[in-house]
DNA sequence: GTTACTTTCGGAACACGTTCCGAAATGTTT
DNA sequence: AAACATTTCGGAACGTGTTCCGAAAGTAAC
């Protein structure tokens, strides 16, 4: 956009990038959970308040990351039927955002519409385009993209959690309630167990998907 | 459990029922948003400090509430084949949440694991026991599980979002972004445009359930 | 009755995200 | 120069979830 208003008020002192920029330094300095609006402000050396002049909200801060991260990430070679292309583009999705460790954190904060940020549309639309390849009109290949999007976000929220159940000391007591099941009201999980646990952590994201774009697209 | 213990120190002046019981009051009287840990303490007439003592966390109560809604649903009958049961018990435990105006809420507070509370489990063993008579093995039939579980929060969230989205103002936000795509470097997503928010809001839950369900156990 | 022990209670304080609203800094007009 | 319009800045304050740690309230032993 080279349009060059009349530029009228006071200028900036911050713009979005810088202030995206300014995150990232603090997460890979002292950590994710250690960002803060209070701590991101103090590290661009401005008011609190400066930085809802610039992002809506924490939420859109988190979005702009996110973004940036995929921003990053590249787009594999692709085959050339319609159902490997759709398996490669969301393997690759998965891998992006299994990478950023905090991916769970942010893909919780608002539900799944407004997360698709530029640049992640690009595998969205490789996903999309595909299904449309395929033979689906508008609707169910939206809808084919959600289903593999919902897994793709499940598998990994699954094992983050997975894992902060291990941190924490409530991995035995959610084992112990497994184990303690009534065998007579619950047979299938009390056959399953504590293995429930054990299986949620496994990373079985590429068969499950293949099954899935199989079902979907079958 | 008709153990009782020697019973020593200072009797509890609050149950976890009493404080479930006192949340619902609150959200039913107050409305869901207004629910917080300091009102719900002064609603029981307690000091907010001593919520900790009966709850680990505002999360663990969120998680306490939906179980006890679970409690009052219930299952309905059941067809024989495997497939028929997964679908009937998923669409139940869909409405179940759909049912619950702050299942989105709840629902990504914590992964997945945790939240699946002691009535929800009903639910639950059905769709694995019948995964297991439809000759799955164990880990395959979580694996099932897992996938019916993403798809049915992920379209709950999705509808919860998109009703958001319509509440606040950036609906035509996401709109012209969409149209502003570049079609070239997005052309399946530039093919559906804004129709990607009116699919989002529309419930298709039950036929992507089925075609899920086959590509599972197909 | 006194002491010791165990458990629950809750006031005070902290950091957080967020909003109100007035101050500050610029471009434009007179 | 001066007044105005427009935009950004940020201090103060609110309500939130959460933790520290000492006070309170009971039972058991002496």
């Amino acid at each position: 956009m080279p349009e060059t208003a009349p530029r009228i008020g006071r200028p900036p002192v911050t713009s979005r990038a810088q202030i995206v920029a300014a995150a990232r330094t603090l997460i890979d300095r002292d950590g994710w959970e250690r960002l803060t609006l209070r701590r991101l402000a103090a590290e661009l050396g401005i008011g609190t308040t400066t930085l809802y002049h610039h992002v809506r909200d924490r939420e859109a801060l988190l979005l702009l990351l996110l973004d940036d991260h995929f921003a990053q990430v590249e787009l594999p070679a692709l085959p050339d039927d319609p159902e490997g292309r759709i398996v490669a583009a969301s393997a690759a999705m998965h891998d992006a955002l299994a990478s950023w460790p905090w991916a769970a954190e942010v893909l919780t904060a608002d539900g799944f519409i407004a997360l698709v940020g530029d640049h992640a549309l690009t595998f969205v639309d490789t996903i999309v385009a595909a299904a449309l390849d395929a033979g689906r009109s508008h609707e169910p290949a939206v809808a084919v993209f959600r289903s593999i999007w919902y897994y793709t976000v499940g598998e990994i929220l699954v094992r983050a959690s997975s894992a902060r159940v291990r941190a924490d000391g409530w991995r035995p007591d959610f084992e112990a309630h497994l184990a303690r099941l009534d065998p007579a009201r619950t047979p299938g999980l009390a056959t399953i167990g504590g293995r429930w646990v054990e299986y949620a952590a496994r990373d079985t994201y590429p068969e499950g998907l293949r099954a899935l774009v199989r079902g979907l697209l079958g």
